[in-house]
Parts: C-alpha cells; sequence; structure tokens
DNA sequence: TTGTAGGCGTTATCAC
DNA sequence: GTGATAACGCCTACAA
C-alpha cells in the first residue's frame, strides 16, 4: 500500500511552498491562475486526494449529516432519502444514515453514535414509542443543528418539516363521506407522534363537520404493520356493527386489514370503503385498489436537508419555521362506495 | 460552542499526561485499574468525547465502511441495508449509504467519493448498466477491500456474496413445466449482470431439460420495471401465439405485465401463469398471488459486512471465494395452472 | 502573490 | 506504569 500523496509532496515537485498548494486546491483567488494550473496539473497526476481527516481536524467540521430513520423499507422513506442524498451531495455534504426501527432505544443509540462521528447537522424522523428526545439533548447542547422531519416533535421550539396530516386526513375522511359512508372507523398508529394525531384530527373534525355520528369504537390503534392489519380485521368482525367506511393511517395495514375482510367474505368497497395513506405501490396493485394520500417524500428529503444546510451555513439567524409541504388525494373509486343520495 | 474537552484537558485537571490518558481511554493493560478509574470517571464529568477525525488521521484508518447500491427503495434492498447496519455497528464501523439510481455514471461519482472519504471497505451491487469496473480501480491499487453483493462483477478474480440465481429460475421454470406450461417465456434485465444472466441459463436449462420447445421470440428484455412491465403486456399481446407460461425476473415487473393482460381480457393463470422473483410484498397482495422466489435480504447484507470486516481484519489471507447463500421457491397455486396430464 | 510556522487531538515510540 | 515528544495532513494568520 503505498504512501498517500500530500500537498508536502507537490509543493516539493514544484519547489514551492505546502501553503500554496492548499490555496490552489481551494481555488484561493490570491493565486495566480499560472500556478493554479501547474498545481491542479501536478496533483492530479501524483493522483493527489485530499485527506478529510486532516481538513475535518483542522477545521472542526465533518461535512456529514447524520440521518435517523425509523425504517429504510417502505417506499416513501427511500424517496426521502433519495432527496437527501441529492441535495447533500450537491453541497459537498456526506450521508450517513441509520434506522431506529421503531425504537426509542435504537434512536437513542444512533443519536449516540452520529454525536460522536461529530455530524455537523442530524435529520430525524422519530420512532414509533419515542416519547422523550431527551436524547438529542447532547446536539441541543452543543448547538448541532437538529432538524425533524415527517413524524417530528411536538415541543414548540423544534421545527420540522411535515405535510399537512389533519387537513389530509379531514379530505379523504370528507371524500368516505360524500360517497355515502355513515358509520366510520379509524385504524392508526400512536397518538403521541403527530402524524397519527392529526390525522386523527382531521378526521374526527370532517365527521362533526357533516354531522355524522360515530360509533364509541370507532377508533383502532395498532402499530400499522401488515399483520396487525390482519389481527385488527378480526377485531372489526366482532363489532355489533360493521363500518361502512374505514379510514387507515397508512397503506399496508389498510390492504392487510381489507384482504383479511374479503377472505371472510366482506365485500370492498360495498360493505365497507376503505381508504389508505401513503400511496405505496401495494394501494395501487391491491384489488380493489385504494383510495388514499399522496405526498413527495422526494421533495422532503431536499426541503429537510437544504433547511439543515442552510441553518449550518447562516447559524442562528436561519429560520426556526415549520414548512408544511403540499400533499394530493388520490381517488380511486374502485375502493369507494359511490355516492347514494 | 463551548470548546470540546481533549485528552489533554483531563490530563491538566489530573496532573497526569495525556499519553496515560489515551491508554486508558483505550484500556491499554499497562495502566493501572486505579489510574484507568480516575481517567474514565473524570473524562464522563468532563463530557469527553474522542475525536475520531484526530483518531483516524493519527491511525489511517476510518472505521467507516461504504455501500453503493442501486436503489434503496425495495423491499430487499432495505433489508439488505439492514443486515449491514447490524453487523457493522457491532463491530464499530459506520455505514455511509449511496445509491446510482441504476446508472453506471451515477456509481463512478459515488466511488468516488467514498475513495475521498477514505472508507476502509467498500460494498457494491452494481447498476443496471455498469459495463466496466474501472471506477474501482483506485480501490484495487490502494488495496482497499472491495466487495460485491448480488449483482456481482463476472470476473473471475473479484468475488462476491450471491445466491445460486441458476437454480432458483431453474426450480421456478420447471415448476411452471410441472404445472403444465408448454410455451414459456422469460421477461428480464441486462444479461450483462449476473442476475440475470444466471436466470436466464436456468431458465433455458429447465426447459431443454423437460424437452420443451420454445418460440424464438420467448426472451423479453426491459429494465424491470412497472412501466416497462406494462409496455411489455402490449408487446406479448402483439405475439402470434400467446405464451402459456412467463417468468419475470422481478416481481414489480411480473405484476405491472400481469396486471395489463387482465386489463386486456387475458385470464391469469388459466391463459397465462406467472411467476416473479424476489417475494416482495406486491406478490402476495396482488391477485393472483404470485409464485416467487424468496431470499434473505438481511441475510445478505450481514454476510457481505461481516466478509467484509474479516478482510478488514485479516487482510490478504482472509478467503476470497464466492459466497453463496440460500433460497426459497415460494408456491403460491393460485399464481399457477394446475397440472393438465 | 507566495512563504513561514503553529496548531487541530490523537496515538506510537521511546525513554525512564 | 507513566511521561515526553514527534508525527498524521491540512489550514490560516501573519510576514515578506
Amino acid at each position: 500500500m503505498s504512501r498517500e500523496v500530500t500537498i508536502y509532496d507537490i509543493a516539493k515537485e514544484l519547489n514551492i511552498s505546502a501553503a500554496t498548494v492548499s490555496r490552489s486546491l481551494k481555488n484561493h483567488p490570491a493565486i495566480s491562475d499560472k500556478t493554479k494550473q501547474k498545481i491542479l496539473a501536478t496533483a492530479k497526476e501524483m493522483g493527489y486526494r485530499s485527506n478529510t481527516f486532516a481538513r475535518n481536524l483542522r477545521r472542526q467540521k465533518t461535512n456529514t449529516l447524520g440521518v435517523i430513520v425509523p425504517r429504510l423499507n417502505s417506499t416513501f422513506m427511500s424517496e426521502v432519502i433519495a432527496g437527501m442524498e441529492k441535495v447533500a451531495n450537491e453541497a459537498g455534504y456526506n450521508l450517513i444514515i441509520s434506522q431506529s426501527l421503531e425504537m426509542m432505544k435504537k434512536e437513542a443509540i444512533n443519536a449516540a453514535t452520529m454525536f460522536n462521528n461529530r455530524v455537523d447537522g442530524l435529520l430525524v424522523s422519530l420512532a414509533y414509542d419515542t416519547d422523550s428526545i431527551a436524547h438529542f439533548e447532547p446536539f441541543i447542547q452543543k448547538n448541532i443543528p437538529l432538524l425533524f422531519f415527517d413524524r417530528i416533535c411536538d415541543q414548540q421550539q423544534y421545527a420540522g418539516i411535515v405535510i399537512n396530516n389533519y387537513q389530509a386526513a379531514y379530505e379523504i375522511t370528507a371524500h368516505l363521506i360524500e360517497q355515502g359512508c355513515q358509520n366510520l372507523f379509524h385504524i392508526t398508529g400512536n397518538l403521541s407522534r403527530n402524524v397519527y394525531a392529526d390525522r386523527f384530527n382531521g378526521f374526527r373534525q370532517a365527521l362533526a363537520d357533516h354531522q355524522i355520528n360515530h360509533s364509541p369504537e370507532y377508533l383502532l390503534i395498532n402499530n400499522l404493520s401488515a399483520q396487525e392489519g390482519k389481527a385488527t380485521a378480526h377485531l372489526l368482525l366482532q363489532k355489533k356493527t360493521l363500518p361502512d367506511g374505514v379510514f387507515v393511517a397508512n397503506d399496508t395495514c389498510a390492504v392487510a386489514c381489507m384482504l383479511e375482510l374479503m377472505e371472510k367474505g366482506i365485500r370492498i368497497p360495498e360493505d365497507i370503503a376503505f381508504t389508505g395513506f401513503n400511496n405505496d405501490p401495494i394501494s395501487w396493485v391491491v384489488k380493489p385498489q385504494l383510495t388514499t394520500v399522496h405526498y413527495k417524500g422526494f421533495d422532503m428529503g431536499e426541503t429537510a436537508a437544504q433547511t439543515l444546510i442552510n441553518r449550518l451555513n447562516h447559524g442562528q439567524e436561519a429560520s426556526n419555521q415549520t414548512i408544511v409541504l403540499p400533499h394530493e388525494l388520490i381517488s380511486r373509486q374502485s375502493s369507494l362506495k359511490h355516492a347514494t343520495s
């Protein structure tokens, strides 16, 4: 393993000082174009590559952003990552990515690792069961920019990148009501997570605004996995009266629940209309296709990364507002009743 | 932003040398337990955290593994990443992940970034159109361990982690034949990729071994996206004689193709039986459910990371064999004809 | 426009 | 067992 070429080697080769080499490589204005050219050429020729550690050590900066997500394996989240990667790359940042696997404990461990690796900033979408953000304290104390996205922290002082989950839920619920549904249920996740709380609130408000009464048991909470979707189907079947419309807070769970009910002879959407959330590929593959809410993960990733980078560049002055991105209702008639009125 | 605590600060605090502090922190055997305890306590108390750059600079090692994958957004790949992350974490390595988005050009850029970031080793699954691995030359020249997985490099000297694609394809094709299919087609990706070449060969061999003739147009190549799956459906419809069985090299494309054909009045599986590859969630959600091949992405990720780390620890002596992981045929009768004999 | 010199925080090599 | 010291490669006042 041959030794690495350093700026000193280049300097010696050209009989100039290392400082000049360093400056040329950074395209410093004070260096004449001629020397710059010469140095760049020699650097390439000698196979020079800058040493990130030395640079980081000197500058007290890593040019690395940390990302902690609940899971990587959803269409949505991988789009988010792709968007982040694009922006980060263009701005000269690297991404270190880790998954909490929906566990606060692992989220905390990951946060500690990120901290020790001196990430310049951290992007986080909270785990399912996170009920304290104490593990992010070190970042706050050291003033390392911390930005939440999608599943954000409800405390006022922490801004984040989100969509209007309330509004989206309102719209999709109103849609069900317009199709003639009268007895609506909602299946969702931990209401401590903003995304689920907001969706529930939107759902409730839509019911209220349309003067729809609801069963006292209209709210069903699970972890939104396929498995629990299936289990919840059985739970529904044991109710005295079945709902005629169900709004599920994600597509995976919606599809699993729906398929299980069909298995048991329930007709979808004639007996029960279903809607989901996320516009996951399974929502358009499943029969009947699922009405759902689409929001661009890629854009969210881009926005999150860009916002964080702005904050890195401009420090405290940078805005700390929560940013709300647009969403879109994807209405697939096949999953909806037709209005009976 | 208060200045970071260094080993010198701890040393000064305790009136000892920085060297002793450093050794204690590394749990060096030559330090007495008493001093060690004292130092550890003070370090914690002062909020010390070791500086990775200084450490890396000194040791010429980053404790970071690079990962380049075609895309993150598949169930399979996210499982791979999860497996890698687990092993890497346990061994004290970090992961830097990037996507080539199936483009060799971006793969090359990513490789360069990884190289400049001095990753200790690199894990790669090749992009769809990669036809040269010249962009990995710097790693080879500098003797930085490079390991391919799933979509590996066919050149002999580069080992990798794979499944037996040939065997899996053979099995699934034989399955179709046993169900009575006589006119089989194969839809797959770029045959320069080992995974697709091997699957094609397995398919062909199964036909040969069962004395099944095939149409001269039985091989259809596309990029295996949903979009092209749909397009290929139309292509099939223009054939003089439709196939009665199709083996598609991934589930996404299989499902898209199948759904489009059903849209056009073809009965699945009565007219055409379909099989896929990957055991993606859509393969069990779609009706009829798709017979497919399952292989554990998580295991592949674990194995790949572990193999790379072994090579880092043991240098050249470490084995450089290609490792073949098991797969499993997931037979879902609903997607298959019943044997007619 | 270019050069000099010191320091970023750690670890390895000597010495004691 | 512990301490002093010299790198690791780069950046940046300050000087020339």
